[in-house]
DNA sequence: ACGACATTTTGTAGCGCTACAATTTTGCGC
DNA sequence: GCGCAAAATTGTAGCGCTACAAAATGTCGT
């Protein structure tokens, strides 16, 4: 058999669009047009290049199409953890309005630990993305020259110049959390938190609800916010304070560790001690866990900065701009009366 | 006239290596040259070079350096979904020989739901990633046309030709879990699988061990491998054998659904019910959850795959390699003797 | 100071694609 | 069947970079 696909050919060059071109009997203009805009080609040579295009497997590359028209319709998105679940909303919801425009959402972690954040936001820039979307602690070293439509997403330090700001206002986050163990009569109230910034405004909120009601605040801050850091908060609070009723944690990791603290304790939650988490978070949402958290609507986030982003690429005169989306507390199985 | 030069205009465009040449007062070869290896020149030239790299704000173009070179110097990875926290293992397993080689690792998910396994897989070729590694349950529709040098991680179902297979022995794997069970005495043990083919091999090693030893297994097989059909299955189970005395869940995540159902019924862990998970994520490591689970060694694939797929890059004739990881049991606090 | 090398630097020619102007084909009224 | 505008198609000139051969410069022994 003469198989022409490229099953049998076992090494050889990818094709290119003027494979397709020569295969199809038109010229590579004629295949480029049906790349962008198939409607504006006559029917007998969109079904000829289309032909070509799967007898040969041909994908455009991206990279020449990159280099030519300095467009790549694609967004990178910087986090700082992948086991930091919260970023799959804020992913869905830019990936909701981006798709259909034919954008790409493309992701990369700063290798938490390691301080990467510079190199993964270079590694997008390098890759031509039209926009960028920081999830992560922007670092000194990125601020200068950025050349890219950028929003921070979920921070409020150390904002470049320039970019927009999309937030969530956790300093009302902070109090929600707090409003709602105070109304359901809790006045022993600790709070673990953590040391960036969305856990200072968390924790601010916090503060102010607490001390607006007259009730003696209690915060355990810790170097991180990973689940050992919440254990250890959680211990140093049931050391000191032993006679806490509800603890806040600035995220739903760090309250997996005050359960574990609990645990370790013979107390049980919510029976003994309340307990609140912050993110709403797939670990907030298992069913196992049914942890009440503050739900800070990434996915609104996500799908605000894809607008916003798209605007600034269509004019990137624009001036920046700071918006704040209001979180919402969602109730589940932690936290009960006093 | 000559150009203004880039250096004092604000919003002009992103200065590009003929750029830097000008400025550094050499030829756009030598910064090329510098780029891809500054010890070949110069201490005098390098010195320019840097500088006027440093002073333009300049980052190569990855576009442009792709369609010159046709090497990326870097690797996609297809994943499922981002929640399924085992790809972690993975990928710094992955960069944990790719970094220092100058390779960058890609991530994209396929959307759980949309299956849009094949636009991710497309979207990483059309960016022209030197090869492949498939984390997620290939597709009829990828099999074809190729190009790169694939490895399928943990999978090993619809393999596309040519491709090389590293997985997990999970046949091994539920065996494992298995006469961990036996031996702490358990002879009521119940199997929560899902379907894909990783729980089939769970289930295959778990059926081998249980019937080896004598005893009756009881299967629940559900639609997928979530919490919610952890839960779904574990509530049949319990439903139709209220005698089991231990869980094996085909994976962590179904093994927090396991957690759920056993709350409801009042059954506390490990005492009235052990439970046993698959694939050592993050959860399992909890400290609060402190689950007993089958780490399937994902690193060692990662670092496996990365070196496989280096070989295949330097030549390509070589042939399709199929390798098997030997799991290894993680104790922790969720199993204990009957 | 002079060849005979080794080292450093440069010019040339694309990589695969798109933008856009130039050209050819088609459709349509009369 | 003709003229002319609209639609369809093509040619040309890069995008920013690298490979590689060619050229320039440096180093050394005698």
């Amino acid at each position: 058999m003469n198989n022409p696909g490229p099953r049998n050919s076992p090494r050889t060059r990818r094709p290119t669009l003027y494979d397709v071109a020569t295969q199809a009997g038109v010229s590579p203009s004629l295949v480029s047009l049906f790349l962008k805009d198939p409607g504006r080609i006559s029917k007998k040579r969109r079904d000829a290049v289309q032909q070509a295009i799967s007898e040969l497997g041909y994908r455009p590359s991206r990279a020449a199409t990159t280099l030519a028209s300095s467009r790549t319709k694609s967004i990178g998105l910087v986090i700082d953890d992948y086991r930091n679940l919260w970023f799959v909303d804020l992913l869905r919801g830019m990936e909701s309005v981006l798709s259909d425009l034919g954008y790409q959402v493309m992701l990369a972690d700063s290798r938490p630990g390691e301080n990467r954040i510079k190199e993964a936001t270079d590694g997008l820039l390098a890759m031509h993305v039209d926009a960028l979307v920081l999830a992560a602690e922007p670092s000194e070293a990125m601020l200068s020259g950025t050349w890219v439509p950028t929003v921070v997403a979920g921070w409020r330090n150390g904002i470049p110049e320039g970019a927009d700001l999309i937030t969530n206002d956790d300093d009302n986050g902070g109090s929600m959390a707090a409003n709602h163990l105070l109304e359901l009569g809790h006045v022993r109230i600790g709070h673990l938190s953590g040391s960036d910034g969305a856990s200072a405004h968390r924790r601010a909120g916090f503060l102010r609800a607490v001390e607006t009601a007259g009730v003696d605040p209690v915060v355990s801050t810790s170097a991180g916010t990973s689940e050992e850091d919440g254990y250890a908060a959680a211990v140093w609070l049931l050391d000191h304070h032993p006679d806490t009723t509800a603890v806040f944690a600035a995220n739903d990791t760090m309250a997996l560790g005050a359960f574990a603290a609990l645990k370790a304790r013979g107390l049980s939650v919510p029976d003994d001690v309340s307990v609140i988490g912050y993110d709403n978070s797939p670990l907030a949402k298992s069913r196992y866990l049914d942890l009440t958290s503050i739900d800070n609507r990434s996915d609104l986030v996500g799908v605000d900065a894809a607008h916003r982003l798209l605007a600034r690429i269509e004019d990137p005169a624009l001036l920046p701009e700071r918006k704040l989306i209001e979180p919402a507390l969602v109730l589940r199985g932690t936290t009960s009366i006093r």
